[in-house]
DNA sequence: TGTTGACTTAAAGCGCGCTTCAACGCCGAG
DNA sequence: CTCGGCGTTGAAGCGCGCTTTAAGTCAACA
């Protein structure tokens, strides 16, 4: 069924490297995986889902303190759905913030551009 | 004419800590304001201008080593008009980017926002 | 005149988020 | 059976962007 990869294959696909999921894994930002005889992490597609939904929430700067706090109240079941909205609100309303922090930056930089080089001349 | 402050009044309208602005200067980010008597910075509202742009540049993942060349580029004078434009359009492609990336992780926190709790049943 | 307090500097320190290193284990190919 | 290559670990290192510290100067005020 699911594909099952090495570290360093899974690493690839999420767009991670190695070193980055095993530091996510050691501060409980990912599941640990099962292993193999050798003790080498076996990764499957289901635990893909979870590191592309971790990969959008740490690019769109979400710090890993947070992070960790939401994948612990995941793991208490419905006990955390509370805390987990609360974290997921907060960083919509972080989001929705930056949206319009470089909404602004944009309209000037382009206001920049448009008027071409020497931004003397005119008011 | 335009009112003259300390660094502290200065940091203070402008949202920086005044260290921040000592090492924005030594970086080159900022321009070295004139001294008084003392040799304590005076600071202009000139200098407000530049410092509310750069933070607006800062505060959307400008990174200092690049912003710094912006400025260099700046005191060329002319000749650095390619450069800077090339910068900004640059930056205005990240911005881009970014906004991108935010909506796309914003679309996703919204749907389970919505979702309320209880991530489980249905598809 | 001395004490307070804001300023100055260079240098060191810090929090974040990984990456790199050193030392070792396992396994399949030759 | 040994070699090469990928895996493992804990610990140390690094780049960024400031902040803090230590030591000193200056100005105003009691």
């Amino acid at each position: 069924m699911s594909a099952t990869m090495t570290i360093r294959q899974f690493a690839k696909r999420v767009g991670l490297a190695p070193s980055a999921l095993r530091y996510y894994e050691k501060e409980g930002l990912m599941p640990s995986p099962p292993r193999d005889g050798g003790g080498r992490r076996v990764y499957s597609e289901d635990m893909e889902r979870w590191a592309r939904f971790l990969t959008k929430l740490r690019a769109t700067g979400m710090p890993i303190r947070e992070a960790k706090t939401y994948v612990a109240a995941l793991h208490r079941g419905p006990d955390g759905d509370q805390e987990r909205m609360t974290l997921l609100a907060q960083h919509r309303d972080r989001l929705t913030q930056d949206l319009q922090t470089i909404q602004d930056c944009l309209e000037v930089v382009e206001r920049k551009l448009e008027m071409g080089c020497r931004p003397r001349e005119g008011s």
